[in-house]
DNA sequence: AAGGGGTCCAACCGCTGGTCT
DNA sequence: TAGACCAGCGGTTGGACCCCT
């Protein structure tokens, strides 16, 4: 996660007049850090909450010395640190039970991570403002046309962004598809409009949505995978599949459906929305690749390793693992190399059964982590940083032919399986490069030949996409992968680094530097008394063996004692 | 190579509602 | 009942990174 970087720089300036980064802010006379969290500030705060639970927040800084707010203790756990947190980009499905939430929800991000296992209200709630900005600048309506924003719940961003919708509805109802206006940024009036919009849901498509009156939906384990199998990916090029939408939730007086656009061939098969083209005048980019494992600390699941989880059991939500088998150092790829997830740690964690560091050995080798990094923020930590791909073959700069229609689609679908989101955006232009190209013939939609052949070519895509993706990216889950678990998200905090890593010597310097050479700029003038917390934190065992921790690829995370 | 724009995301702030005293 | 406290939510900010020009 690149930007995980973030803020980094400025945790140290004091006053520096930002209110974010660095700042210390009395509280009662203690004394507040802001900023970005330390590694070891993490270490605190799962340790706390390992013992004392969720909740109370404001005793985390009272009793663990943890010199943050509350508030800041229950977003860093609740974003970061919690078990089963889901990183890494949002897959289609995903982004598309967003887009349906977001219909039905507005801006209600807690509420829509709640429908979204493993992702934080934040996550979603900065997905949907880059997809509004993104959207708005190039004048797409933020939903799919088979997706109407309900008007039960209109926050203000809501209302503005669906009257930039309805707007564009009036727009394309009243422009033909061939005129070549430029698109102009939305208005967005102060005034909220109040309109009444339904929303369609596909239910087969989310089978666990709740807005469908559908049966009740399975685990949410099951539900994302299910979905990459049985289910299309649901987007506006899809009349060659039956669409089954559900009745409608709010049925009050449509302000605009679909159906009754002007354009009376607007089915639930086809594109109800007419964007003018300036969509070749702006090409959207492909987003660029990030490494989506995105975990605030290096250590997110990967799914290259052989582990076997032998046990699993559920204890107040948490899934506990016990890995048996790690891929070797030498098994690994290059790009496998620096994703430390691989290395379990043989711990289980439970709320019920709580385990501490018992050994010298564990916190040598935790204090040797942190000693590595305990200067940057654990959100830097990971050292997969930047392994940019090879860009996707532009799209060839050709006419507006169907090929170029294809490739476009293609590169959405590979794109869309990297989770990146703009599968619907180059459908768009998709679409409207089929308006262009084929004018009033097909009126405002493809026509169903031209819409299978793009749908085809998603389809071939959409297979092969894990493969297209792949170079620098890590893949998606892969089904019956259990991630995040809460044994490997203390894996994670515990074993900043893993002992059958060679450390590189700048590793240790007080630069900050990691190995991916990324600069955190930050430093933790609190880490010396944050180390001292931790080490209060662990009973510390009799003997040190400091070769223990760092010697090459002679000590795996299963000959560590084991925990509890 | 440099600058600008876009994107991402962590973390802040202010507000609100619930609970407790 | 009023005030204090707390947890949670949504909006916003700001820095890093990436791509394009």
């Amino acid at each position: 996660m690149a930007a995980n970087n973030s803020t980094g720089g400025v945790a140290t300036s004091e006053g520096g007049g930002s209110n974010t980064g660095g700042a210390e802010s009395g509280l009662g006379g203690a004394t507040l850090k802001k900023g970005p969290w330390t590694a070891a500030e993490d270490a605190i705060l799962v340790e706390y909450v390992r013992k004392h639970g969720e909740g109370n927040w404001n005793a985390v800084q009272r009793n663990s010395g943890l010199a943050r707010c509350g508030k800041s203790c229950r977003l860093r756990w609740a974003n970061h640190l919690r078990p089963n947190l889901k990183k890494g980009a949002f897959t289609p499905e995903e982004e598309r039970l967003i887009l349906e939430l977001h219909a039905k929800y507005g801006n209600k991000w807690a509420r829509m991570a709640a429908q979204l296992p493993g992702r934080t209200d934040n996550e979603i709630k900065n997905y949907w403002n880059t997809r509004v900005k993104r959207r708005q600048r190039q004048g797409l309506p933020l939903y799919p046309h088979d997706i109407q924003p309900s008007s039960q719940t209109q926050s203000p961003n809501q209302t503005q962004t669906q009257t930039q919708l309805q707007l564009q509805h009036q727009y394309q109802s009243q422009s033909t598809p061939t005129t070549p206006t430029t698109p102009t940024a939305p208005t967005t009036p102060t005034t909220p409009t109040t309109p009444t919009f339904h929303f369609q849901s596909h239910a087969h498509h989310h089978p666990s949505f709740s807005l469908s009156p559908t049966p009740p939906p399975p685990p949410p384990s099951h539900h994302q995978h299910q979905h990459q199998q049985h289910q299309h990916h649901s987007f506006s090029l899809s009349p060659s599949k039956p669409q089954h939408f559900t009745t409608n939730t709010s049925t009050s007086l449509p302000l605009f459906d679909p159906t009754n656009n002007s354009n009376t061939n607007t089915t639930p098969s086809s594109f109800t929305f007419h964007r003018p083209p300036p969509i070749l005048g702006a090409p959207i980019r492909f987003k660029r690749y990030r490494e989506t494992t995105g975990f605030s600390l290096p250590l997110s699941p990967a799914p290259h390793t052989t582990t076997t989880t032998t046990t699993t059991t559920t204890n107040n939500n948490n899934m506990i693992t016990s890995p048996t088998s790690i891929t070797p150092l030498g098994q690994l790829s290059s790009t496998q190399l620096p994703d430390i997830s691989c290395f379990k740690f043989p711990l289980t964690y439970s709320h019920s059964a709580p385990q501490l560091i018992s050994t010298q050995l564990e916190l040598d080798q935790m204090m040797s982590a942190y000693s590595m990094k305990q200067e940057l923020p654990s959100s830097q930590l990971s050292p997969q940083h930047h392994h940019p791909p090879p860009p996707h073959p532009p799209p060839p700069a050709t006419t507006m032919s169907e090929i170029t229609i294809d490739t476009k689609v293609s590169a959405a679908a590979a794109n869309r399986g990297c989770g990146n989101g703009l599968l619907e955006d180059l459908l768009d232009e998709a679409h409207a490069l089929a308006i262009s190209n084929q004018g009033l013939r097909t009126q405002s939609f493809l026509g169903v030949k031209e819409e299978k052949r793009v749908f085809d070519g998603f389809k071939h895509w959409e297979g092969s996409s894990t493969i297209d993706c792949s170079p620098g990216v890590k893949p998606k889950e892969e089904p019956g992968v259990q991630i995040n678990t809460m044994q490997e998200d203390l894996s994670k905090l515990l074993n900043v680094i893993p002992s059958t890593m060679q450390i590189p010597s700048d590793w240790y310097s007080d630069s900050g530097e990691v190995s991916n050479g990324q600069s955190s700029g930050v430093t933790d003038e609190n880490i010396g008394i944050d180390m001292q917390h931790i080490a209060s934190l662990f009973p510390l065992g009799a003997t040190t063996d400091h070769s223990h921790s760092r010697t090459t690829g002679s000590c795996s995370w299963d000959n560590l004692p084991g925990i509890c």
